[in-house]
DNA sequence: TCTGGGGTCCTAGGACCC
DNA sequence: TCTGGGGTCCTAGGACCC
């Protein structure tokens, strides 16, 4: 179906996701504190993907190394992470989110908006928890909204299991007086460069001078945070299929790579890899990328589009190897990373997205 | 405390052309 | 000998999300 606005868009967003799925193949582990995260053992470099909210009691939390989880929650069940399992699960809910004959777009393994045209909006969040937990035995949560930024952030005041309403009508009541980083799409680091300019509360930002906003952040994210902070935003909701841009592999090493040899041998690998993505896509090419993370923690990235566009994992291997050229000899090496962007499917331009997520 | 992996989009600055 | 302004393409880096 053609994308269209909705007059309210809903947001559903499985609570746990991770957990939840490896609690219905051991559920004598509901009730306790259980993380997943990496290969489940927390001596490694990684970090939590997903912890129970027993877990979460303990401060534990998504992004958090895995080693200090495991330090804060001395007894907890540490799973690893199963992405075969989680696909399945999430094909069947969104799969089930279909057959209510919603308009469904698919935003990540657990949470997807539907487009609604009901007068009662809270009716129909609930039959998608009732049916979603009938075929699947998973909770959500579900954010109303007059359009997708609302109804995203809506559903985190919903969690877990409920349902939330957040509209024009409520907008600043609710969320005026939070600071900006409690907005999608505001982070650490944009929150901090608002504050300097006396933009503390989401409704600072949505008084702020547009032209102050513009100077610091650029014409198009300029505008883009004043109306987040008005809670202003599409209500397209469009359920065609997701096209990926590209494919990346990397990879964090347990011991530091320390010669050109290994060095190479790590890239040779990652670009086999990444190669399989885009040929699994039948699809060319056209730029390579690079990306190296130097011990302690220092990050460099180097791309280059190709002569031409190519599915020959040899040209892949020398262009990589190439960039690999330009790194710096004589450092330690903690992750290397492979990226490929891929010619779109038509051949054409990629379709204009939006910032957040390219989704919105 | 020590920081994964897979994605997306935006901005700035240099190169190049007219 | 010193020098414009605009447009586009390319690359590096930043920020954010799940």
């Amino acid at each position: 179906m053609a994308p269209r606005a909705f007059p309210w868009v809903l947001h559903v967003d499985l609570d746990q996701f991770l957990v939840a799925v490896e609690l219905l193949r051991r559920p004598e582990l509901a009730g306790k504190p259980v993380i997943v995260g990496g290969r489940g053992d927390p001596s490694e470099r990684t970090v939590v993907s997903t912890a129970s909210y027993e877990a979460r009691e303990f401060g534990v939390g998504s992004g958090m190394p895995l080693r200090i989880a495991a330090r804060k929650v001395p007894d907890a069940i540490i799973l690893p992470v199963d992405h075969e399992a989680y696909l399945e699960a999430s094909g069947h809910v969104m799969d089930t989110l279909r057959g209510l004959g919603m308009v469904v777009e698919v935003l990540g393994w657990d949470e997807a908006f539907l487009g609604c045209d009901a007068d009662d909006p809270e009716a129909v969040a609930r039959r998608v928890q009732e049916t979603v937990h009938a075929a699947t035995e998973l909770h959500c949560s579900v954010g109303i909204g007059d359009n997708k930024i609302r109804a995203k952030i809506a559903t985190g005041f919903g969690k877990p299991a409920g349902v939330y309403r957040l509209t024009e009508e409520n907008w600043f009541a609710v969320m005026g007086e939070r600071p900006t980083i409690d907005l999608w799409g505001v982070g650490a680091k944009v929150s901090k460069r608002l504050a300097a300019h006396g933009i503390s509360t989401v409704a600072d930002l949505a008084a702020a001078d547009g032209d102050v906003l513009v100077g610091e952040f650029g014409p198009r994210m300029g505008a883009w945070y004043g109306d987040l902070g008005r809670g202003s935003g599409s209500a397209v909701v469009d359920d065609a299929p997701w096209v990926a841009r590209g494919h990346s592999r990397e990879t964090t090493y347990q011991q530091n790579l320390t010669t050109p040899d290994q060095v190479e041998a790590a890239l040779r690998d990652l670009v086999t890899q990444v190669h399989a993505d885009t040929e699994a896509e039948d699809r060319p090419v056209f730029r390579m990328g690079l990306k190296v993370r130097y011990a302690p923690f220092f990050t460099q990235s180097y791309s280059k589009k190709l002569p031409a566009p190519t599915r020959s994992l040899d040209e892949l291997t020398s262009a990589v190897l190439a960039l690999a050229a330009g790194m710096e000899s004589g450092r330690e090496v903690r992750l290397l990373g492979v990226r490929a962007e891929m010619v779109m499917p038509d051949g054409g331009d990629p379709v204009e997205r939006t910032p957040v997520r390219g989704r919105i």
